[in-house]
This record gives structure tokens, sequence and C-alpha cells, in this order.
DNA sequence: TCCTTTTATAAGAATTTTCTATCAATTGAT
DNA sequence: ATCAATTGATAGAAAATTCTTATAAAAGGA
């Protein structure tokens, strides 16, 4: 009951801030609403319900004409900086939209880490200047994870998995091939059996190359322990090496070798009825938005897609 | 049908930012709704009508989590500080209410221009210090206008008009009274037959005082020609000067001869059966409200009413 | 899989805002 | 002085918005 007259109750609302600098401009309730489109006893109400909660008066009536108070002036300027602030966070949301800066951080396993996203990096970077990327390389599994835990808002891995939560964008092609040194004496196309006559050089066990060769092995017969294994390897780099010193021969991806086959250093050999395709994917969030930089750049890694080769 | 999806609708009021806030602290529409004793369709209806305005998503709904979006982070600082300002500037109208600085107008008549006002003045001066005065002096009838010009918001005049628009505050009260040297060999107390004998200071025609003689006069056959009159004189100081040295005797206001009375320098002389009490007054528009400072200005003035004697 | 938690949705209630007519007061002109 | 015109206030109805209750749907954890 006495604290009822203390309490100012809700809070101002912009609408009636609007309305009062159309009152406190145009000197008058009915011209304001005129300009603002609506009836003059809207405009009286709302002032009146401002004035209620400001607990003063912010204009004398002196009957036909009316004169702002004191507390009008002080008021006036405030209000007016308040809507333009308002004014001013709408159009940089909008704004957001075209911004293509900061960080991006985007997961990928280590083909693509390695020998795809840098390329693409570095072109984006060239058109979006203020763009900075950092590319962390972890094994498929732990990138998908790191998507799922939003630590990554993108990952580019090698294999999808049943996921409500995630979407797989399929991303650039890739092969698994037979690769020799350019230098060696070998058919442009041998058969299984001829294969395991070769001085094979090896992934370590649980890499995703090896898996895959392992899976493409249970289906055509063809079992790891046959190869003639001169050397087991822990990275695609180090096997690439190795081959380029004619140390043996190995599958793997042809992305990774993409140079070399170009400059003859490596040769590709075809095995006879074997074809190791796989797709890399872009894995991101299905509820989770992007954004606007990943959004972009999640773009041109999909238009990427076609023109790589 | 096209341009329905650019425009934004309205305005975004202010309760949609203070939800949006308390959402994004806390996390949760249903914390938020718990923290602002409201049901969370309550919130989830707000935070949907602000997005729509802004035309974009503020969190991702993940199921049984929401997570801020890019635009929630840019709005989130924005949104804070313009309901701070809103509750500063609220702050500030109430802060209003003690706000006794500035420049202060007032409008005075004569006599208590020059013999009232400077002395009230002084002491509100000294109570408040960021007050600065100027005080304008004119006939009560300027005085008047400027006030219901709005030219001026206080005025001191010495009598009333009849008028719907101001209010008349009685001030303090004056007497005209008649006036010789302290050295003037006189009775305390003369009749109307013994004053016109005296050596008579005259006001110009048209002085406030003047006008109240004559209005007197006419009360009690006494004509201004009858007086013996020695000089006609410009201001109130004047008189009073020359009556100090005894040139001759007028009729003058009580109040500006209080110091001349006091130390004897002149002497105040009854006449038989004349009173010419007349009052000040504070004129105001009754429609205007007065800032805080003339506010409080006032209510010392219509105090100081009693206090002067 | 079931249970709990969280957000979305729908329908109706409550509140707020707006509009249509007035009214009352003031100004300016005749 | 009176009358017409203009302006703000008010009342009551209508419209729009906001809020509440009840329920559904989705997701995470045991």
């Amino acid at each position: 009951m006495l604290c009822c007259w203390i309490s100012r109750g809700k809070a101002i609302e912009t609408r009636q801030l609007k309305i009062f600098i159309t009152v406190y401009k145009s000197g008058s309730f009915t011209k304001a609403a005129e300009q603002l489109s609506t009836s003059q006893p809207a405009v009286s109400e709302q002032i009146k319900t401002l004035e209620k909660k400001l607990g003063c008066r912010l204009f004398d009536r002196l009957g036909r004409t009316i004169k702002p108070t004191r507390k009008a002036e002080i008021l006036y300027p405030k209000a007016q900086s308040i809507l333009e602030d308002i004014k001013n966070v709408e159009d940089e949301l909008l704004l957001e939209d075209q911004n293509v800066s900061g960080e991006l951080t985007i997961g990928a396993s280590t083909i693509p880490g390695a020998y795809i996203l840098p390329h693409i990096a570095t072109d984006f970077k060239a058109r979006h200047p203020e763009i900075s990327f950092e590319i962390r390389i972890a094994d498929s599994g732990e990138v998908i994870d790191a998507v799922l835990n939003h630590d990554l808002l993108i990952g580019i891995v090698g294999a999808k998995i049943i996921s409500n939560n995630l979407n797989f964008h399929p991303f650039v092609e890739d092969e698994l091939v037979l690769a020799a040194a350019g230098e060696r004496k070998i058919p442009a196309g041998i058969s299984l059996s001829q294969l395991v006559e070769l001085p094979f050089l090896l992934r370590e066990n649980g890499s995703g190359t090896r898996k895959s060769m392992e899976e493409f092995g249970f289906k055509n017969g063809l079992e790891i322990g046959q190869l003639n294994t001169v050397a087991v390897l822990g990275s695609n780099a180090a096997i690439k090496e190795a081959i380029k010193e004619n140390l043996g021969v190995s599958i793997l991806s042809r992305i990774s070798i993409r140079d070399e086959l170009a400059c003859g250093k490596v040769q590709e050999i075809e095995i006879e009825g074997m074809t190791l395709k796989r797709s890399f994917y872009v894995a991101t969030l299905k509820k989770r938005s992007l954004p606007n930089p990943y959004r972009v750049f999640l773009e041109t890694l999909l238009k990427t897609r076609s023109n790589m080769k």
C-alpha cells in the first residue's frame, strides 16, 4: 500500500521512447500521432504511462499547446541515443552476414588435413585476408567426437558414422592406389598374385589407410600377412619417402602423392579388379548454426569438391 | 508479398532484451522463466519474436540444451548496455529532484527586485552554491507579461491581475509610509492637513509607488496637486537620498528604507488614519511545472514571507 | 528402454494497446 | 463577445499482444 508509489512498475518500452521523441520533436500529440500513423489518443495514453513509470510529468499541457518539462529535456537526448543504439545493433547483426573474419578452427583427419585443407585454406585466405586458420589434425573418430562436443564446428573425415546429430557433406573423392618409385621397372597393371611378390611398405596397425586395405582384403581374399612386407612405417609421409627411395611399393591415398605422380617421381600401378575409392566428408552438427565465417568457408569447401580431381 | 521478408516489423522492445539477457546468462529458457517469474512458454515466445525481428536465430536448440549463436554473442553486450542506459536515465530523472543548480532567472518589480530579492538570493546561494541568479527588474505589468509568455517562470510583482492562467502566491507585505530625515524636527504623527505643509518629494508620474499614492488620495480626498512638491525624482533610491539630505519628506515603501529606519537616518511619521499596505506576490503560470531549482527556490520564497517583517 | 529434463505448440485467459467517438478547453477571428 | 477550429483528455469497444495451462516432442542419462 505504501511502496506502490515508489515502485516504477515495469520497464520503459522502446515504443514509448519512440512516441516520446516524436512528441518532443513535433511539439504536439496530434502531429506526433500523424507522423507515427496512429491515433492521438494512443499517443496520449503512451505518454501518460511513460510519465507514470518515470513518476513525473514530461509535458505541461497548456491547453492548445504543450511544453516539455525539464525532465523531458533530460530524457530526450538519452532516449534518442538509446533508440540509436538499438538501431545500431540491428544493423550490426545484419552486417554480421557479410563478415568473414576471425579465426577458423577446422578439424581434419590426416589426409585431408595435410593434403587438401592447406591448399583450400590458402585460397580462402587470399580472398578473405582477415581470416586466419587453425587446422587440427586427428583421426576421424576424434574429429567426429570434437564436433559432437562442440569443440569443433567443422570436421573433415574419411568415413561417415551413423548419427542423428551430424550432417556428412560429401567432400572430395579419394582412392587408395598402389604406388611405386617412378624408376622401378614394373608393368602398368598387375594381378593380386603379382602384388604379393613386390616388396611392400605397410602402415602401422590402426591407421585409417591400413584399415581400408584390410577391409578391401577381406572382400578379395587377400590377407596382410601374405604381403612381402619390407617395412612398417608410422605415417603416410614416411611411406611416401620410402617409395621414392624405391625401398618398396605401397598402397596409399592418391591425393597424397598427387605432386609426385605429376612429376613422375612416383608411378601408379593398377591392380586388376581393385578400386579402393573412398570419399571424405565434411561433418557438422545438424542443429548447430554456423557463425558466418564458418558458413562461408563450408560453402567454399563444398564447391571445391568438384574442382579437385 | 515480397518485401514482407525484409521488413523487420516493429522495433525491439526492452522486455524482449531483458528476457534475452536472462536466457543468455542462465543458458536455459526454463531457468530464465523462473528468474523472471514467468512461464517457460512466455520466454520461448518472446525469444521467437525477437529472432523474427532480427531475422536470425539467437539460440540453437540442441534438444535438452541451447547454445547462443554468434549473433547472440554480438547482441548480448549491446543489449546489456542498452538496458543499463535505460536504468541510468531513470535514475537521472529521479536525481533531478535533488538537483538545485544552474541559473535561476527571476523577474521582479522595482521594490522587491532591489530590496527583497537580493537578500533572499544571497541566502539561497549560500545554501546552494551551484545556483546563480539573474534578477530582471521591470514594472509589474512587464513582469507578468513575461511570465505569461514563458519568458520567465517566476515573477514577483506588487499587484495581482485577474487571470485564469496565473497563480499569485502572497509574498511579503509592504507599506507605504511617510519618511523624513532622522534629524528633521517633526511630530511622530501628523494629520493630512499638516502633510500638505511639508516639503514633498514626488516620484515621477507612472511609477508604481506614485500610483499607489494617487489611489490612496482618491479615497481620502487628497490630490497630488495639493502637496508642497519640492522635487520630482525618477527613482526610489533618489527619493531616499533626498530625504536623507533633508530636502523634504516623501511617501515610500517601508521595506526600501528598512536599514535607514534601523540606524535612525530616516524616521517614519504616522499620518493619522492612513495605512497604505500592499502585498507583493509571486506570480507563476498555473499549468507550467517548474524545473526543480525553481521549485525549490519558490518554496524558499514562500517560506521567507513569514520571516521578513 | 524408461525416466527425466527441456523446449515447442496450442488454446484460452488476461493484459495492453489502439481506435472511434466524443468532451472540454483554448485560441483566433469575426 | 461569440463562434469556429484546433488540441489534448476520456470512455468504451475492438484488436493485438502477452501470458498461462496443458500437452507434445525431443534428447540425455540410468
